[in-house]
DNA sequence: ATATCTGCAAAAGTTTTGCTAAAGT
DNA sequence: ACTTTAGCAAAACTTTTGCAGATAT
């Protein structure tokens, strides 16, 4: 018991040294945020996130959640699953084919299916697991936003 | 320009029979919207979409796109680039993996690196464009989903 | 004739923003 | 003291829904 307190202090202390290194403030509400989003494996929402943070600061707000998940993601302590999410993006292509995004004007361009060598899977994937396509998703800059 | 049309004619006399085919009503507006979506290569937005659409059928609604957009993905005639969108989903593991996405409940589960072998690219990319990283997406059901 | 679809407006869901008080440096 | 952040409420944005009238089969 009195080792899991100090593991725990060890860990706050090591965020807030994390928070100074990258000119972070530090406060209790962003060390819990980081805490659960970190222990979250199963790539929450904000809104999941703010549901687990609630448990243990009831009196903040989701939209401290919010800026707090963009100052880590800013910081690259995060990251988001789909670089392009916001709005439903349509693709009219069925085949299978790859894509090309760009992480800043989050422009989708295809890339045909023989453009990447063919994926393979080593082991095996989840038990019942039912593999219905998979694609490449190459992010980065774009020759424009390269340039910026 | 009377090929032109007899083209287009041929065009909407297609439509109508798959619409037929796959128990659809077939109406101007979803013919036009479906023209436009599938000529858009951008993966276009519900938005966007509806502003190409509003130039020819300038009373058109918003909401007759989004349904529309819906019934062409439930057809299988247009995907969604992301299966998971709707809200932001965040990932702590900020180093390079995959991810294994249930296209029906949109769990996301994380994929050592080493499970999939190298991507490689064949050829070249498009001038210019800088690659930050690059992560495969296996789109399947997952053992819940496929057993209902 | 009947079923489906459109357009509208309202509702629901997600994310951002402006502000003041509070907390951190 | 000064700067940044938290909490709140309102706004902005995206998507869905209910319904009456119109359209397609």
């Amino acid at each position: 018991m009195a080792i899991r307190k100090a593991e725990e202090l060890v860990r706050v202390a090591q965020f807030r040294d994390e928070c100074r290194r990258r000119g972070l403030t530090f406060t209790h509400q962003r060390q819990v945020i980081h805490r659960v989003a970190v222990s979250m494996t199963e790539h929450p929402t904000p809104e999941a996130i703010y549901e687990r943070v609630r448990r243990e600061i009831p009196s903040i707000s989701l939209a401290t959640v919010y800026k707090n998940v963009k100052t880590f993601l800013d910081a690259g302590i995060l990251r988001e699953v789909s670089v392009h999410h916001g709005s439903l993006r349509l693709d009219p292509n069925t085949a299978a084919h790859h894509h090309l995004v760009c992480s800043r004007c989050k422009t989708i361009v295809d890339l045909p299916e023989d453009a990447i060598e063919p994926v393979r899977v080593r082991g095996t994937l989840p038990l019942g697991f039912h593999v219905e396509r998979h694609a490449v998703e190459i992010v980065g800059l774009c020759a424009k936003c390269a340039r910026a």
